[in-house]
RNA sequence: GGGCCAGUAGCUCAGUUGGUCAGAGCAGCGGACUUUUAAUCCGGGUGUCCAGGGUUCGAAUCCCUGCUGGCCCA
């Protein structure tokens, strides 16, 4: 292996002949301070961190270096001090602060699992070596070899016998007591965010567990993960517009997937009897605390079930996820205990509504619908039709409520038009949104498998369009085809996997569990102006 | 898309009856200090007051427009 051990009693400023060969070299001194206002970059600090990484190199340390091995974490360290006290060990990361106090100094060393103390001697190190070692700076990334120990004051440290600069940082940490208090700072260079803010680390740690929970569950089921693609000619599969993009090659429209619904039912159509994918979709709708225009979605099928089978398997998704995120299958949320254990309570808004005094199935006609909602002092639109309005209502009145994760069941078919019609009320669907802590999270139902219904349905869905509604289903004719070889019965959902953390981590804003949540382009960084 | 709030030093902020109001702490820089951990002490340096217009003898402050972000609503 190159590198080796290229730490063992080499002191700072001995490591000329090894790092001076790198590539990359060089390249520091040439840099001009940005114009425009990225946070923490004040010109002079920029400058005289760029003359500190030059008197590196004219002292013969390349300030980008190799490979570092090292042979503990900094948690390794803190947790198993009684074994390691007293050995060499080798440690890197950033240093976060440094204090000098005449011949010795501290530094703190933060890697990815916390934080070590460094306790540096000049009667230990040699003079020298020592004021080197104190030319290292916060934000610097580190390399550093010595004994484990404790100081006087009971702080595990390494007694420095040797240090490499393995990273230079020109520019000054953010303060290391307030923060990165700005939102917009926070989010756009969110790896400052990151190496400041432990809580916002430990919130993409247990994204990541969820994500894998998801993962397990349904593979446990014996679920094929596919991908399916983003590019489509016609984006459908969800009421939403969508991103246009072009193709120059084929000198053709396309659209970004808004959902992964049409084709995930093509594979059921294949074969594929189970299946699932974790992917972005992308919606072009506005920004808010709950919608980012890119979001990722699970969407599983299983062919032979209906949508009462998809409640148990939701059910066991969430609960499963909650216990990988916080180890319980209660998450503490604004003030509330929110229980994923199932079963979850099922209410038909049909039946919420009628317990709320508002009889929508006694509404002959989209007039008579509207002058029900006017009478319960909810606002529908001068045209609003039966299902608009039994929406309206729902979203007023009923989800609001809903805190606990509750099944909520008995869509309009008119907003639904990849679900199955119930027989005895085809103005009802086999659907169910789950909505918790009044957001809705998933979303399924038994899919609609006549191929000559579909047609209908986009019909309806393309007269809704000509009507000026642009979040209109739009028809796809392949899939039409696919359905005419016939589909099993199957039963779908959707989770909104954003969401769902957001729940799990108790972040108010889908940005709190986007590493990247869209923004505005920054000025003079490339972004249109 | 609408309403409200915010933008002052690298960071966190103070500063409105319009008149030494260009300020503090921290960071950074120089110095002291052999067990600190927001180290401490001494010294000196700091700015497109978000941008552009306007009102005024005079604007960080008042008005208008715009930009960016946050929160709430659609």
């Amino acid at each position: 292996m190159a590198g080796g051990p290229q730490t063992s009693g080499i002191l700072i400023g001995w490591t000329a002949g090894r790092s001076g060969r790198l590539k990359g070299a060089g390249h520091v001194d040439e840099q001009v301070p940005p114009e425009a206002g990225s946070a923490h970059a004040d010109p002079g600090v920029f400058e005289a961190r760029r003359a500190k990484a030059a008197r590196w190199r004219a002292r013969g340390v390349e300030p980008y270096g190799g490979r570092y091995e090292r042979t503990h974490t900094t948690a390794d360290v803190r947790d198993r001090f009684a074994e390691l006290e007293g050995q060499t060990v080798r440690v890197a990361g950033r240093l976060v602060s440094l204090r000098r106090q005449g011949r010795v100094a501290f530094a703190d060393l933060q890697d990815g699992g916390g934080r070590l103390q460094l306790f540096a001697r000049a009667d230990v190190l040699g003079p020298e070596p020592f004021e080197q070692f104190l030319e290292l700076e916060p934000g610097d990334v580190v390399g550093a070899g010595g004994e484990v120990m404790r100081t006087r004051a009971g702080e595990v440290s390494v007694l420095v016998r040797d240090a490499v600069l393995l990273g230079k940082s020109l520019r000054p940490l953010p303060d290391k007591w307030h923060g990165v208090r700005d939102t917009e700072v926070r989010y756009r260079q969110r790896y400052l965010d990151l190496l400041v803010h432990p809580e916002v680390r430990e919130t993409f740690v247990r994204r990541s567990a969820i994500v894998s929970s998801l993962r397990r569950t349904l593979d446990a089921r014996g679920y094929l993960e596919v991908e399916t693609p983003v590019l489509h000619a016609v984006a459908s599969g969800a009421a939403a517009r969508p991103f246009r993009t072009h193709h120059h090659a084929l000198g053709m429209e396309l659209h970004l997937r808004i959902a992964l619904e049409l084709h995930l039912k093509r594979l059921v159509v294949g074969g594929l009897e189970r299946v699932y994918e974790i992917g972005r979709v992308f919606r072009n709708e506005g920004v808010s605390t709950r919608h980012n225009p890119e979001f990722t979605m699970l969407e599983c099928y299983q062919a032979f079930a209906d949508y009462e089978d998809i409640m148990l398997l939701t059910e066991a998704l969430a609960a499963d996820a909650a216990i990988a995120a916080t180890g319980d299958t209660r998450v503490r949320r604004d003030g509330e205990t929110v229980e994923f254990k199932p079963p979850w309570r099922r209410l038909s808004m049909v039946e919420a509504l009628r317990a709320e005094g508002i009889d929508v199935l006694a509404a002959e006609d989209d007039a008579q619908a509207r002058r029900l909602a006017r009478a319960a002092d909810v606002e529908v639109a001068e045209r609003a039709t039966w299902s608009e309005v039994v929406d309206r209502l729902v979203e007023e009145r009923i989800m609001p409520e809903l805190i606990q994760p509750t099944f909520l069941t008995d869509h309009p078919v008119a907003l639904s038009p990849l679900a199955r019609a119930r027989p005895d009320d085809p103005r009802i669907a086999y659907r169910f949104e789950v909505v918790v802590a009044g957001m809705e999270l998933a979303n399924a139902f038994s899919e609609l498998a006549d191929p000559q219904e579909q047609r209908r349905r986009f019909e309806q869905q393309a007269m809704e369009r000509a009507r000026g509604n642009e979040e209109a289903l739009a028809a796809d004719e392949d899939f039409l085809r696919a359905l005419e070889y016939g589909m099993p019965p199957t039963g779908g959902l959707g989770i909104g996997v954003d969401r769902l953390v957001m729940l799990l981590t108790g972040a108010g804003s889908i940005r709190e569990v986007l590493l990247f949540p869209h923004l505005r382009p920054e000025a003079g960084f490339g972004g249109r102006s």
